[in-house]
DNA sequence: CTGAAAGCGCTTACAG
DNA sequence: CTGAAAGCGCTTACAG
């Protein structure tokens, strides 16, 4: 690491308050206060003058003291068990530009783990600001220990797959109905059965991997063990090797993408030829899964979409003061080649 | 989409304050900030009754108010072109946690493009905040724009390729030394020379196109014209097609790996392969790509460890108040199956 | 329409 | 060590 030192800049100078505009627009403070937040009426002339003062000082209404006195509150919170995997990152943009586009700022805190003390941290840190409101991405056990240890004094809505153990409004994706159409998609095929990799989420509470047991029993197939990836590709790719050496393995289901690419390449690596002999389907749809070799067949989630449901459902809640319904949606499977009949 | 109505939770109570605690605790309210702050000595026995009454209370401090206070602010921001591409929300997860280990909470927010109005509307609704710095992700132009537009009164600190355009400080990744590595693994090859396809960063001032063109000029090598992808991976796979139609391409160095990916597969259903026809190389290192066919050779860049030493500059920035020098971290070259020797 | 006054929840000198 | 008082930057009744 290459360390550059530069000469240090001249000191800060002291940030304009409102009191400034005033004494620069030679008009009262409260005077000042008004027109920033046009709540009365003011004189043309003097607003002019105000406003003037205001851009020369380069004044900006300090948020704090706001949310002090008037008890309104221009921030959201987005409580997390991660901020960078796909289908995390994609809900925060969603939230963030919805938030924006109603002149909201939104603040992130993940929750390490499930532990008492992590998620206390996590919620001690986000509520020591003047948040209006919080949204939880129920996607995994930090998240939903979140959830259940959140204070009831403040708006809370959730964003998750659905499984809704908590009972919290929320926008949701229903992922047990993806997991079943996913898993009806590939009996249909002529499997006997499918086996499952599970991802960190839920435990055995994940909605896809319900959704590929009810599949399953309503077919009257045999269920086997679900196998466990960790969010790393490359535990797709060890699980693959074990699905590589058991024969009666022709069809999986992913929990996610990256765990799909990795089952892919160890069956591959294996000489087993992916749809023909062994058929994989993803989840998520990541944009360049389309171009993977095979494409992948996977179930579509709009992540994007859902961290703007959660969000009109959180300005609801703050507004009206009662949570209104929660919204799901049921991401849409998306047939490429990563699937065939069975041989 | 199915929206389920619930039946409205009991109205949420009044969030307890600081003279609630004191209440509770027979003490005053300056003893309850003083434990709280632990700023100075207090009783044993007060400070018992009072760690019970902020228990039974649930009682959280209004960071807004102390921050009106006492001046102290304990949030950064980070301001960024995007969050979800995958540089951007690994820089983010190295910062939110590097703040959260500080006891910092993140605020941010995306600035849309680089026109004034969305620069100065993302400034506004961060600075309205009570930030104590703010770190913006100098990646592409609208934050490039936002670090120009910046004002000098509040720490700032850049994380970025390192094109040092704006001249503050920063953490940065040598974006052209790695696009000098390179290209010149590729010349090594026995390739006449590389062609390059960027991607939406720093327009023409990205670090990898600087360094590509560096190590072409120093080869003697002919420049063969930039061309130009989006983020989206499909982008890659249309610029693919054009690269697969000229038969002199026998290297190309790609912007990122989602370019990389669409790309190779563009060359791959024209009928080139790869790498025996073409060399193909990425930048980014997604954990995906290593388990692609061919496995991709690419520029690893460690974003987290980037958002971590922003986060530590700033830090530095807002306790001494002057910024210390910047840090430097080159991206790694990592072999992998998608390049080759000239055949 | 505009200013003097009070107050949001907190912290920080200041007396005791 | 502890309480009464002042004050951070702002907004909101209250008079005028």
């Amino acid at each position: 690491m290459k360390v550059t030192k530069e000469p240090a800049p001249p000191l800060r100078q002291k940030v304009p308050v409102l009191s400034d505009v005033a004494k620069a627009a030679g008009v009262s403070v409260p005077t000042v206060s008004r027109v920033l937040t046009s709540s009365k009426f003011v004189a043309p002339e003097l607003r002019d003058r105000v406003m003037k003062a205001v851009a020369e000082l380069g004044y900006r209404p300090n948020g704090a003291a706001r949310a002090t006195r008037s008890g309104k509150r221009s921030m959201v919170a987005v409580l997390t068990g991660g901020t960078s995997n796909y289908g995390y990152a994609k809900t925060i943009e969603g939230i963030e530009k919805a938030a924006r586009q109603s002149g909201m700022s939104v603040i992130i805190a993940v929750v390490e783990s499930d532990d008492d003390e992590a998620v206390n941290a996590a919620i001690d840190l986000v509520l020591s600001q003047p948040v209006a409101g919080v949204i939880i991405l129920e996607f995994d056990r930090p998240g939903l220990a979140a959830v259940k240890a959140f204070p009831s004094s403040i708006p809370l809505v959730v964003a998750g797959g659905g499984t809704r153990r908590t009972g919290k409004t929320g926008a949701l994706l229903d992922e047990r109905g993806a997991g079943k159409d996913a898993t009806n998609h590939l009996l249909s095929l002529g499997h006997k059965t499918v086996h499952h990799v599970s991802v960190p989420t839920m435990g055995k509470h994940s909605g896809r991997t319900d959704g590929w047991r009810a599949a399953l029993t309503a077919a009257g197939a045999t269920i086997p063990p679900v196998l466990h990836a960790t969010w790393e590709p490359a535990s797709g790719y060890r699980v693959g090797q074990e699905l590589a050496a058991n024969e009666d393995v022709t069809a999986v289901f992913c929990g996610n993408d990256d765990v799909a690419i990795g089952v892919i390449r160890a069956l591959l690596d294996s000489g087993r030829r992916v749809p023909e002999d062994v058929s994989v389907v993803g989840f998520d749809d990541q944009p360049h899964v389309a171009l993977w070799r095979p494409a992948l067949t996977t179930v579509r989630q709009d992540f994007q979409d859902l961290g703007a449901r959660a969000f009109t459902l959180l300005a609801a809640t703050v507004e009206t003061g009662t949570p209104p319904g929660s919204s799901t949606v049921k991401p849409e499977l998306i047939l490429r080649e990563s699937t065939a009949a069975v041989g």
